[in-house]
DNA sequence: CGGGATATTTGACCCAAGGCAAAGCGGCAG
DNA sequence: CTGCCGCTTTGCCTTGGGTCAAATATCCCG
């Protein structure tokens, strides 16, 4: 490798342009930002494309930090966090591959990003990104997409922190993990399901507003009721996925992510 | 008027094409979707707008129903809710003059919207406005912009709706609502300052995921402390702007509307 | 395999907010 | 002026979830 093309930067990893996978193999192609791009457009993206690396625990980015780039999760899991001066903390966003993070047009991080596990980051410098957004309306067009879709995201979540129940926003929470599951393996949730929670006890008592007590209080109730079966503390099997719906507070299926 | 001028639908009254008030003469002519328009691109849109109004309590959309229109709140206010199939209601949205209601693309509302006070809306119907977005950049950019905006707002509500407590709740609806008042004022907020609550207490409650009765009982606990004064059931006197803030839970200012 | 750090579970107790019920308080129609 | 209706306040009691503290699991690494 040669001498700039890899380089640490606040503890993580940044490769140079050009480096590692083309747009063309990219797992995220069809889904994140790029997604509308082709020919040209995506020749200017990979252009100024470089990837960054973070390893489970580390920061991103601290709020009130300088960003002077804006980039897609190509895998692994993020987290987008507040938290008032006394220390409570709410986390704000689950950037899942295809997730973007950072706001075009703005240059200071309005939340702590954190990586959950290894992250791989897809960036982009924020100037040359802004300039080419300006240029080019299918970025700007599937931005606007995914935000609209992080809105609809953020408000079903607001009705989960204002007005379920504990046990209900444990039953919620594996439910879109669930959901997720079976959509990166284009499949329909529903039946027997295994899965990996990306997150610790306390950081799901962060996105669901409750303490890690009740957190793990909860998660033990709905095993004691059969709901669902434990394997490690992450591994969560649900015998009936249908099960776990009802006891999320939804109606029907909670509304499926289109 | 003419015969086709004017029509109930729903219980709302709809103007004809080229009714009531020229862009140009707008109250909300710079803050809202059209913001970045002019000549051409604003004569479009002239040309498909039609108005809307609604009475204090009314309607507007009810979630899933069929929505052929979107628009943008002239004046008054509007509230977007979801609720669990057993009742328990949470408001995801507080639509102020200029805030865009609908989403392009998406023919079904996801949400209630109802009117809390008389609202004005300027309406385009859903094709021509899709159509118009794809080939007027300056529409789907300035749309992009206040839908990061709303996103913004909507993860410092959570916060809210997560982490803080009643009291904190209280303090902080209040001190948004203050932040508005100045900011159509085009003041900075801050000092003695009086405004009107624009919700009921059950709204209230709502959008700060508590009961209506907590919400009562907080607003007597922050009066009897002298943090505000009350004037009837809606009018508030704040002594002094920070006091409020310091009670919200907030750091320093708790993020201006910019 | 053992040791130690970290994550998780569980118990005992408490308190902030909810639920229920009964008064107040306006505002408006007649 | 009066009576009614809807909104708001207040009291009393209950409870879901928080707090503090201790006991396990689990994992990593040598």
């Amino acid at each position: 490798m040669r001498q700039q093309t890899l380089t640490q930067i606040n503890s993580c990893t940044t490769s140079a342009p050009h480096g590692d996978v083309s747009c063309s193999e990219c797992p995220i192609r069809y889904r994140a930002v790029c997604a509308h791009c082709e020919g040209d457009e995506l020749q200017r993206l990979e252009e100024i494309k470089f990837y960054r690396s973070y390893e489970a625990g580390q920061p991103i980015v601290w709020e009130g930090d300088r960003m002077d780039f804006v980039g897609s999760v190509v895998s692994g899991v993020a987290t987008l966090t507040q938290t008032l001066e006394d220390g409570r903390t709410q986390m704000v966003g689950l950037l899942l591959p295809s997730d973007f993070l950072g706001r075009p047009g703005r240059d200071r991080a309005a939340y702590n990003a954190t990586a959950t596990t290894r992250v791989v980051l897809c960036c982009f410098r924020r100037r040359p990104f802004d300039d080419l957004m300006r240029k080019t309306p299918h970025i700007a067009h599937r931005l606007l997409e995914m935000t609209l879709d992080e809105l609809d995201a953020a408000r079903e979540w607001m009705l989960l922190l204002g007005r379920k129940t504990a046990r209900e926003k444990i039953a919620s929470f594996i439910a879109i993990i669930a959901r997720r599951e079976a959509s990166l393996h284009k499949r329909q949730p529903g039946g027997r399901m295994e899965l990996e929670l990306p997150l610790t006890r306390e950081a799901m008592a962060d996105y669901l507003g409750l303490t890690l007590e009740t957190v793990s209080r909860q998660v033990s109730a709905l095993k004691r009721d059969g709901v669902i079966q434990l394997q490690g503390k992450r591994g969560v099997i649900l015998p009936d996925f249908a099960r776990l719906v009802d006891e999320s507070g939804d109606d029907s299926d909670g509304g499926c992510l289109s």
